[in-house]
Order: structure tokens, then sequence, then C-alpha cells
DNA sequence: AGCACA
């Protein structure tokens, strides 16, 4: 022992909870190791074909007595542990974890986790999927969910191995498929795919509501940015996420709100209206397609405001959101999607159900008649209107104010307006409102704006 | 037969 070298030589290694495994043949997989040692204790983790000869391996016990039982059982057997006949040596491992460097996408099994990027939902139908993975054999069932993506890219295909072994699929439509079931129910409103218009009761082609809306900005002669936007729209409702883009040479702007009520609300509200006093930048509405938004979280075009900036912001966010909300808000979105159930394999953090999807008053969307939330006070309200002005005096010359003194509007976000509290708990949704005055409008601007700024 | 992975 007078050289230093080859510490790990020595049988005199310390235990540890991982063991070493060598002489074991190359095509040892990690059931024969669980197979050789799971009689003394819980395995936690493998890792086979290590090596240059790819013939050891590593077993991680859930405690350090199980590895020990191992070693000194076959340190002291005649019979030693064998792999498909050859000698398996063990000792411990110099190290006490099995570092995993793969995933949970990484583990083989029977169900793929495909991330489409670069394409709208909807862009890749299900029918295409199923013909490019038919091509390697028989594909049982596909379910299909949208997920924030963090960037945009070319039409890319992403594959892992999902954490599932079956799929539930409740329904035959454009977002699942189950290829073994011939009987399985077909979702008559889903199947068409949604760019199909929908029609209403009376028989007449209605247009397809969704929570995200479509602005178009007409003589935009001052800036609009995303902040005037956050600022107009957030008057009813939370704003998730917005993105300001060019097309045909005017600019448009997608604006997402958490449900399909309260963008059709903002979307009543506020067609045809102008943001800046004279006839400037006016708003023209329309329902997007898009359900979720694929944005920067922050830039000079784009925004999204559900991500949380800390802690204590999202737990700041209603409670009781329902796991996932696209569902209900999309009148053509099949049902069959309860949140996380398709959610395995990483494929969505536990936070992009119920923290990316702040829904502030389910009890609305729902469609029930009465409001179990509880009225308060909104001590921001008044910051709200202040904060509209702020805009006025940054953005426009001579102090036009954005929405300030444009007919319907104007009344709600004057300081007359939003002063007096005209919240009215028990109304019905849909049911009439005095002209001018939404209950809507008023709790929601303050509340948005408690939430947006605190979080700055 | 003798310690992975970035």
């Amino acid at each position: 022992m007078s050289t230093s070298g080859q510490p790990q030589f020595r049988y005199t290694q310390t235990p540890s909870k991982v063991l070493h495994l060598r002489n074991l043949p190359w095509e040892c997989i990690e059931e024969e190791l669980i197979e050789l040692c799971k009689p003394f204790g819980k395995i936690v983790n493998t890792k086979c074909n290590v090596g240059a000869n790819r013939n050891q391996a590593f077993v991680e016990f859930a405690d350090l007595n199980q590895a020990i039982n191992m070693v000194t059982y076959y340190a002291s057997s005649s019979e030693p542990a064998q792999v498909r006949g050859k000698t398996v040596y063990i000792q411990y491992s110099n190290r006490h974890e099995i570092v995993n460097n793969k995933g949970p996408g990484d583990v083989p099994g029977n169900v793929l986790l495909v991330t489409i990027e670069g394409v709208e939902a909807g862009d890749v139908s299900i029918d295409v999927i199923h013909l490019v993975f038919s091509a390697f054999g028989f594909v049982h069932k596909i379910a299909t969910f949208e997920k924030a993506a963090e960037h945009v890219g070319s039409c890319h295909l992403r594959i892992s191995y999902s954490a599932h072994t079956d799929l539930n699929i409740k329904f035959q439509s454009h977002r699942s498929r189950d290829y073994t079931n011939p009987y399985l129910p077909v979702n008559p409103t889903a199947i068409e795919g949604f760019a199909q218009p929908a029609v209403g009761p009376d028989g007449k082609k209605k247009e397809l509501e969704s929570n995200v809306l479509l602005a178009s900005i007409e003589n935009m002669q001052y800036a609009v940015t995303v902040d005037v936007l956050h600022t107009v729209f957030s008057a009813f409702g939370t704003v998730q996420k917005i993105a300001i883009f060019e097309k045909n040479g005017g600019t448009q702007a997608l604006i997402q709100y958490p449900d399909v009520t309260t963008a059709a609300v903002a979307k009543d509200a506020l067609e045809g209206h102008c943001i800046y006093d004279g006839g400037y930048c006016k708003l023209h509405l329309s329902y997007s397609r898009h359900t979720d938004l694929n944005v920067k979280a922050y830039s000079d075009k784009s925004r999204d405001y559900t991500i949380p900036e800390s802690g204590l912001l999202a737990m700041q966010q209603a409670p009781g959101v329902p796991a996932a909300a696209t569902v209900w808000q999309n009148p053509q979105a099949s049902p069959m999607f309860p949140g996380s159930e398709f959610a395995g394999g990483g494929a969505m953090p536990a936070q992009s159900s119920a923290g990316r999807v702040p829904s502030w008053d389910p009890n609305m969307q729902a469609g029930r008649p009465t409001f179990v939330s509880v009225p308060r006070t909104f001590p921001g309200q008044t910051y709200a209107l202040s904060s509209v002005q702020a805009y006025a005096s940054a953005s426009t010359p001579g102090g036009s104010s954005p929405l300030v003194q444009s007919g319907q509007i104007s009344s709600t976000m004057s300081p007359l307006g939003v002063s007096q509290p005209v919240h009215q708990p028990n109304m019905r949704p849909g049911g009439s409102l005095p002209p001018g005055q939404s209950p809507y409008y008023v709790t929601k601007v303050s509340r948005t704006w408690v939430r947006s700024h605190t979080s700055q």
C-alpha cells in the first residue's frame, strides 16, 4: 500500500447501496439484473451495458443493508452469482447513487410521446399522424393534446417514450382515435375538426367561438404595444397571453383569455372601438382558431402572463381551477381529456395544468346561474385607471388616452365609472346589463391589475 | 473481471 493508486481494487471499500457488477454477458438486460438482485431487496435503479465491453452494470438498492446482504451472501456462497451461465462479480460501487442520465422519456415503452413543433394546433391532422406512424406497424391508439411550447420553429417531430402503456380513448374524434375498437362512440362535433363552422340550434351557421381573440388594428397612428393591449383587454378578464404580428401590411394581435366566455364579452365590448381617441387604432375583433398561443414569455411583441414569476404569485391565482380549462372552453373540443390523463413521461409538468390556466371564475364559465366566488373589495381598481392614463401620457401625443373617450368603453373606464363599484355578484351571466356597465369590467380590471402588477 | 454519465 505504499502506492496510492488503485484504491478501488481493495475489498475494503466502504459499503454502498450501489453495487458494481462485472463479467456480465453483454446481452444482459435490466430484467436479468433485477432477477439476480431482487432476492436481497428493493431495486430502485439500474444501469446496464456499461463499459467498453458493455459487460458491466450497476444496481442500486433502496437500502444499504440490502446491498450488504447481497455482497456478503455471494462472498461466502459456493454458488457464484450468475447471469446466462456467466459468473458475475459483485462489489460495492464507489458511488452512492446511480445518476440516471436518462429522463423518463428514455425508458422504452410501447407508447410514444410525439411533440410536433412549429405548427399550429390542428395543422397536422390525426390522420397524418396515423399515416406516418403506421409505416412502422399497427397503430393502436392516438391521443393528441396541446401544450404550450417554449419556442416556435419549423415543423419537427420530437419523439420520446411515454410512461403510459395504454391510452384511455373515450371517443373517436379529431383529437383521439382508437383503431382497435370499432365500436367506440364517435364524438360528432369533434370529428369534423375545429376548422368547421358550428351550426347553432336555429340551423344558422354561427361563428366558432374561441378563448383567443384576433384583433386587427386599423389606422394605427400610434404604437400599440403589448402593454397597451394588456391594459385594454384586461378590462374583461385575465389576459393569459398576447402576441402582436404583422399581416398583409397591417398589425394584428392575438389575445388569449382563459375561457370563451370572457373572450366573447371582450369581443362584443371592444369590436369597432378605438384604442385612442380620434379614430386611431380601431379594433376589429374575431375569434382566433387558436386555443393556446405559443409565445415568448417576454418580448416586445409577445407576453405570457401565465408564467408565474414567483411561487407566491402562483399561489395567488384562483384555486379550484379545472384541470384542463381548454376542454370546456372550446365547444368543439372533445370532452375526453381530463387534464393529466395523457400527461405521462414528463409531457406536461404539473404546473402546466393548474398553474397555466388560471381561470378565476369557473362557476360562471360552467354556465351556472349563481356565483360562488365571494364578492370583495378591489383595492386595485383605481390603479387600473391610472395605468390607462399612464399610457395616455406615455405613448400618445396630446393626451389622448386609450379607450377613454370612445362611447361605451369610456364610461366604464372613466374615473366615475371605476370608482363606483358596480359589481353585482349575483347577476346571471348573459343577463342584461346597464348600458356601459359590465360587472366583468370593473371587477376584472382591478383583479387583473393586482395580479399583473404584483408580479413586477 | 476492476466503476457509468455530462
